[in-house]
RNA sequence: GCGAGUGUAGCCAAGUGGUUAAGGCCCCGGGUUGUGGUCUCGGUAUUCGUGGGUUCGAUUCCCAUCACUCGCCCCA
């Protein structure tokens, strides 16, 4: 196998059992977006590199170490490593900020990042998400989170769990940021490298470190004290507290984690996650949150906007494998000669609505028989010279002609 | 970028410092079953990820390399 040509570190080949399991998924969420006024926006794959580095933020990890971004004919350009930033670019280039609001679009396709790869976490990945414009009070929050656990939901999925937090403005998370480190600068020496790294870099990040001996430091009197009492603007906190009061009205359970926060640069308010337990590391399924000043920073009017963004592959591992479905009905063809008689009747089956394989082999008609019996297909139709085109059903051994088969009604399958 | 684990056919796998590298599934071909999931015979790895070393000899020991997997970081 040494010289065999090999997928890119990081890709999926899709094989037709599990690719039916992609199509369960996207026929469902289209159904639901559709039913919920949705409408759906396709956008390039490929961007000028520029929109994610406004979009996104010059110094978040996604745009600064994971984009595969190149340049061609002095251009620099980059695959989109998320969704937003381009549905967003779309929005304002064509015109859509002028159409009553809100304005609701969803989205679906693959999305590059240069990580490496483990459990749930691939370079090229599918997401699925939504994005709602033009309502800035809490109403938009609320909808948009109850269609994702909808979607969830309305897929089976098991042992979900809907984190929310207010992370505020940009003013509000650099302030208490400051506090943080304030708290901690005694603590300091004590941390992990992660943490003290996180330290300047990132000091949420710190909170939900997995190491022990930081833990104690966070549990402790003044960093529990500091997030006990909120830290985000009046009007985030009001808004927060209506949009979490309407999704318990709507039986939607939810929990507050403080430690919640976002790797895009442009949220700000409600965050949330959907998390399961059965992912291993990467367990969220599902993120987004509300970014108000996006459609500004991208050169629009002031719109405010909320969405969320899942990922496909995530979701669908956590989906019961589907068995392959086969056809209702097998044509058995003793010879050649016979080929065209064959796919007419096969024609004639399908258009009466039964989904019909036929077989090429020419084998003995015993031998099609049995390859019909091994994959647990009800219906044969043998095709053989000088007789009569029949059905024999498997189950009960009978013989119908096909021209009586084909007046019956379709039978359940 | 850092850390750990794994690498024998499409898949699951046994194996040993020494003549032709078990077995099962799948697949392909033949026979049998009166036109059926049975049974039966046969076929499918010049080779054990790749390269080098040790050795009279390596799939088995050592080194390197590559690939995959899991984790950190970060995220969907």
């Amino acid at each position: 196998m040494g010289n065999n040509l090999q997928r890119p570190k990081g890709t999926q080949d899709i094989l037709p059992d599990v690719a039916q399991q992609w199509q369960q998924v996207e026929n469902t969420a289209n159904s639901l977006f559709n039913q919920w006024g949705y409408g759906e926006i396709r956008t390039p794959n490929l961007e000028y590199t520029e929109l994610f580095l406004r979009g996104v933020g010059e110094t978040t990890d996604v745009v600064n170490k994971e984009m595969y971004r190149f340049e061609k004919s002095k251009r620099d350009y980059s695959l989109r490593p998320e969704g937003t930033a381009g549905v967003v670019r779309a929005f304002i280039e064509n015109g859509l900020h002028r159409t009553p609001k809100p304005v609701r679009l969803w989205y679906t396709g693959p999305m590059f990042r240069y990580e490496r790869p483990q459990a749930g976490r691939q370079r090229q990945f599918h997401q699925l998400g939504i994005e709602q414009f033009g309502i800035a009070g809490p109403s938009a929050d609320t909808e948009v989170i109850a269609l994702a656990w909808a979607l969830l939901t309305t897929l089976g999925l098991p042992d979900l769990a809907l984190e929310i937090n207010d992370i505020g403005s940009a003013a509000d998370r650099e302030a208490f940021r400051n506090q943080l480190r304030n708290a901690l600068t005694d603590h300091k020496t004590a941390l992990c490298d992660t943490c003290q790294h996180r330290y300047t870099e990132n000091p949420f990040r710190m909170l939900d470190c997995k190491n022990p001996s930081c833990q104690t430091i966070y549990s402790g009197q003044p960093i529990q004290a500091l997030l006990a009492k909120p830290w985000t603007n009046a009007d985030s906190q009001a808004h927060f507290a209506t949009v979490t009061k309407a999704l318990t009205e709507l039986g939607i359970p939810w929990q507050r984690n403080h430690t919640l926060v976002r790797g895009l640069d442009y949220y700000n308010g409600p965050v949330f996650e959907i998390t399961t337990t059965k992912l291993g590391a990467q367990n969220t399924v599902c993120g987004g949150g509300r970014y108000d000043s996006l459609v500004e920073t991208l050169g629009g009017p002031e719109t405010p906007g909320v969405g969320w963004a899942l990922g496909l592959e995530r979701l669908i591992s956590l989906l019961p494998a589907s068995a392959p479905v086969p056809p209702d009905v097998w044509v058995a063809i003793a010879n050649t000669s016979l080929l065209t008689q064959g796919m007419q009747a096969a024609t004639q089956l399908r258009n009466k609505g039964y989904t019909v394989d036929t077989d090429l082999s020419h084998k003995k008609i015993g031998k099609q028989i049995d390859a019909a019996a091994k994959r647990g297909i009800k219906h044969v139709v043998l095709v053989e010279p000088e007789r009569e085109i029949t059905v024999k059903t498997l189950t009960t051994s009978q013989q119908t002609p096909l021209t009586d088969f084909l007046n019956q009604p379709i039978a359940g399958r």
